[in-house]
DNA sequence: GTTTATATCCGAAACGTTTTGGATCGAGAA
DNA sequence: TTCTCGATCCAAAACGTTTCGGATATAAAC
């Protein structure tokens, strides 16, 4: 099924046939018609290899995850994927899944952006020192990037304005009473946590409260390390009347042992970054920081990319979206 | 940087050029060298969408994911999914994803089946009757199923033994002297939860063992139904000594629940296909059936995607791997 | 000295498109 | 009649490879 052959059946050179199915105006309505007709009788569908040769595009997309992310974040990333690949397969562009070897490994990056098999990158996980971004920065490759970094020149980016959605949940319990707020965050060179952390620090210092030395708890981002962090900080007497975690996981784990410990009834105030996962136990109505849904970050992503490949400039393609505070039944005044 | 530009600064053909980094034996080792060294020092990389036209392969792997899917496993599928793209990645082999917009969804696929952008399809989350299969099949394009459907003619397939699986835990709690063993069994049409179900039913029936109405629970994966599921079970006085779970999310709650009611130190026996989740707040340590890790089937599944392009024949390429029974301490003689 | 073999190299075609720069033809204007 | 113009169409080049079928030169065999 080639131009060729269609043409030949049709008894027109290839020029024409090219054009008719690339809607120029020189060639006439009949003709597209039969020419039409024939592709769909034929089932013709273009070469894609040979297209791409030609016009020297390659239609094509790179998302870069590095490994270790994949097997934390319950998903997340994965339902945004989703919605990327299915905006770009409406305009016949694939999505290439590149799995870095390490957080911060390129070898596959390199590959692809030196054998030019993709027009940009989508680079997930960005890191606050990012290599990655930093090579294709280097090399003028195209690229959006799913968290701000840090780097030399301007790049399109897409993000959450972190630091924003911590001092909300922070100064909401701040203006309750609170003075002991603890926070819980994943320990990880992601940017976004070392935003929020920033964030919390300031709303902290910003309303003259200190920060006790036990306050702050670095873990592992998962459910079972959010549960021990919260026992721990809730063992003493001397325990903090708030916490704020910086994800759902270990937000549910902390709401899991507060519960347990029956301080989940507003005892202790508790505000979770994105929510409870769907499938919590708990069924507490927990406050949270929520962020628009994966389906919408998707769609602006891949509008983004497109854009990007049409040759909009980086400097218009900077997106901040602003999270929203929603208070549920854990956030309460102070109780001495 | 292409071949012409190579040549012409050597002052060789595009021919020789071609033939040296092709590694033919009509070139002499000294203008092998010489070419070698030019190419570093150039940077230079084979243009893949040339070649590509040119040879009339792709090295490209389509992956297809339906939505729904990536939603609910927890990430399991994409720990694979990186470990394949690696693998691939390894041979210059491209990994496509395809999120196909339902669960039977193959309107992409036929966009990329008939533009011929890969050249051949992974097929996750395989249906006891697949129209994805049955599609690909139709076009004799080259696939490979995970997880074993009903289709026409022979095709290539990986999958766990389920049916064998489930009754290794069956019968070993019918061992024990249990006769009111509960099934927990996920809400879905992929072929493994049917297999799992029957292999059940099987066993139970061997052993000569009624399955009471409300033994078997059919809930959405997730830990939340897995957990009022098992609650439920245990409602009643009447309620049964064993319970095997399909999935490790259900386990979870399951494991939840009994634990709650103070049934998981062996007074209600558990068995959880695919152990409990890492993040789990159990420490009970459950019995569990278990199944390589994604890396091993990642690996396995690349390789046979490699040999299926190879030309290797689907009949060959029909892989079973079998679970083990993990005993843990869920597992005792029945309490009556 | 001719023939044959071997070791190197290369021209040109092909893969399936897109696009440039005409070519052809009929109709209306001069 | 001749010229111009618009409407259609097309040949050929190009994108960057791979590979077939020689070409050339040097050495070995007769």
């Amino acid at each position: 099924m080639s131009l060729k052959q269609i043409a030949k059946s049709l008894g027109l050179s290839i020029t024409t046939v090219s054009r008719a199915l690339n809607g120029y105006d020189d060639v006439a309505e009949e003709t597209r018609q039969r020419v039409q007709a024939e592709v769909e009788r034929s089932g013709y569908r273009p070469n894609a290899m040979a297209r791409r040769l030609k016009m020297g595009k390659i239609d094509a997309i790179g998302l870069v995850c590095p490994v270790s992310s994949l097997q934390h974040d319950n998903g997340m990333l994965l339902e945004m994927v989703t919605e990327i690949s299915h905006e770009l397969a409406r305009k016949e562009i694939d999505l290439l899944l590149i799995a870095d070897e390490s957080e911060t490994g390129s070898g596959n990056l390199k590959r692809l952006l030196q054998g030019r098999r993709v027009d940009a990158f989508i680079v997930a996980h960005t890191l606050r020192d990012d290599p990655r971004l930093q090579l294709l920065q280097q090399h003028d490759f195209p690229f959006i990037a799913l968290g701000r970094s840090e780097l030399a020149r301007p790049y399109a980016w897409f993000d959450f304005d972190n630091h924003n959605g911590i001092q909300m949940a922070t100064n909401h319990l701040i203006a309750l009473g609170h003075t002991r707020i603890a926070l819980l965050k994943e320990d990880s060179p992601q940017a976004y946590v070392s935003q929020r952390h920033q964030g919390y620090l300031e709303a902290m210092s910003a309303a003259g409260l200190e920060v006790l030395p036990g306050d702050v708890i670095t873990a592992r981002n998962s459910r079972l390390f959010g549960y021990r962090a919260a026992q721990t900080l809730c063992a003493g007497s001397n325990r903090p009347t708030a916490i704020v975690t910086t994800t759902n996981m270990l937000g549910d784990g902390a709401a899991q042992a507060l519960d347990e410990l029956g301080y989940l009834d507003g005892q202790i105030s508790l505000i979770v970054y994105d929510g409870l996962p769907a499938d919590s136990l708990i069924t507490t109505d927990v406050s949270a920081i929520i962020q628009a849904t994966r389906h919408q970050v998707g769609q602006q992503i891949a509008t983004m990319a497109l854009e990007l490949l049409n040759g909009r400039p980086v400097s218009e393609l900077q997106v901040l979206w602003q999270p929203q505070l929603r208070l549920g039944a854990t956030t309460t005044p102070v109780v001495r």
